[in-house]
DNA sequence: ACGCAAAAATGCAGAGCCTGCAAAAATGCA
DNA sequence: TGCATTTTTGCAGGCTCTGCATTTTTGCGT
């Protein structure tokens, strides 16, 4: 729970398989009911029935029946770490964020399918795409962790040393990058979800990778209006 | 629901102005019970009985017990979509929306106690957080809207003829303007929340006002790494 | 001032969510 | 195989939330 990046080992003892099983087997089944009849009509005691298992054991994968419809992809934000301190050296802090994220969104085209049903479940239930995003945030200190690291000071984690606390000069380093690491965080993490809205409702008119470029290029012009579609000289 | 700006109106019979003074103290009461005794110990029961309601009404006032959590400033979209739309025509359409939100964040300074008490349960209880931004998301929504309309079309708010239907010219213009309007909103509203979150943690050690202009500089510089603190020659 | 219709508040029953606890079953290992 | 650990399960009980019928409050015309 404290140091940082060893959330999903591939642990594969009888037990942990299991485990991952009977958590994906939740998921699973709590999405297709929620697709078939409705989010608000699926109740804890029906999804675990179909899942096999007790009542009970729903409420030891789970802290609320909410938290099954937004636990898809809950691994995504750890890759996208890795990915970012395996970058090119030089790549800006910027684009290495920017691949990372490139790639993982490529894995998840691979998982089309549960994807696009978990999408539909949540476009019809505001208050847990609510929570989906806030699950995104918690990715995000830790990903404005990560890219710290990156632009300012040796490797806290995945280093023997000291991967709780950072030397003084590190520190020193981070408080000079202020609030860069987590704003570059934030608004990578905005992008993909804009980006990806963007696409889902343009479904096969465009490919995603186009619009995940012309995102990126948006944040890396500044943010100015677009050249090529400027707007009327005057207002009507 | 459908006509977009009119949802807060000072309409001011006597009902109306219960039922709002009703909703305030449900609201405070339900912040400071949270600040003394935890969010967690707080039953809607005890909200209601503080307010001096019933546990039913307060049902008829919010859909769930968090709800009244996250409801502070409810109305803080609507008025930054006015500044957006009322900004000088020479402004950029990134900088109407920074002197939107600066306008509406020094608002926000004058009720400080009860956002600074509000902020403190919020920062507790990451899952009321995460509610918060999915409220956010709500505004993103209009505030793209909103953003588009003053880049690309006349104004379908606020005009008696079409308030719910755009021209065909005007929707031709808005897809030409692709995903810029909605990554303008999204991106804005996260900076205003890094921008929170950054000061919050060194309350007093800088103005808020630097700290918002020094991410809105970031954005509008393609979000590059800052000059002025570069990164040291080599890794160690 | 009075009474009436609309709106709001209330009590209550009932379904569903969620937690602690202790007993029972499954698992890993010597 | 036998034992320690982990996981599952049932159950009691409290909290959340909704629909419905009833009572109280408000706005307004007379």
């Amino acid at each position: 729970m404290h140091s940082m990046l060893e959330g999903t080992p591939a642990e594969s003892g009888l037990r942990e398989r299991k485990k991952r099983a009977t958590r994906a087997a939740l998921v699973e089944a709590a999405v297709r009911l929620a697709v078939e009849r409705g989010v608000e009509n699926v109740t804890v005691d029906a999804i675990s029935a179909a899942a096999g298992v007790s009542t009970r054991t729903f409420f030891n994968y789970f802290d609320s029946r909410d938290e099954v419809f937004v636990m898809v992809g809950a691994d995504a934000g750890h890759r996208v770490r890795r990915a970012v301190l395996a970058a090119p050296p030089e790549l800006s802090p910027l684009e290495a964020l920017r691949d990372a994220l490139a790639a993982e969104l490529e894995e998840v085209e691979q998982q089309q399918e549960l994807w696009c049903l978990h999408a539909e479940v949540l476009r019809k239930a505001p208050q847990l795409l609510a929570r989906r995003i806030g699950a995104h945030m918690a990715d995000e200190l830790g990903l404005a962790e990560t890219l710290a690291e990156r632009m300012g000071a040796g490797s806290p984690l995945f280093t023997e040393e000291r991967p709780d606390f950072a030397s003084p000069e590190e520190e020193e380093r981070r408080r000079a990058l202020g609030l860069y690491p987590r704003l570059l965080a934030a608004v990578g993490g905005t992008a993909v979800r804009v980006a990806v809205e963007h696409w889902s409702v343009r479904q096969g008119e465009t490919a995603f990778a186009d619009v995940f470029r012309e995102t990126f290029e948006h944040l890396t012009t500044g943010l100015t209006l677009p050249q090529q579609y400027p707007v009327p000289a005057d207002g009507a």
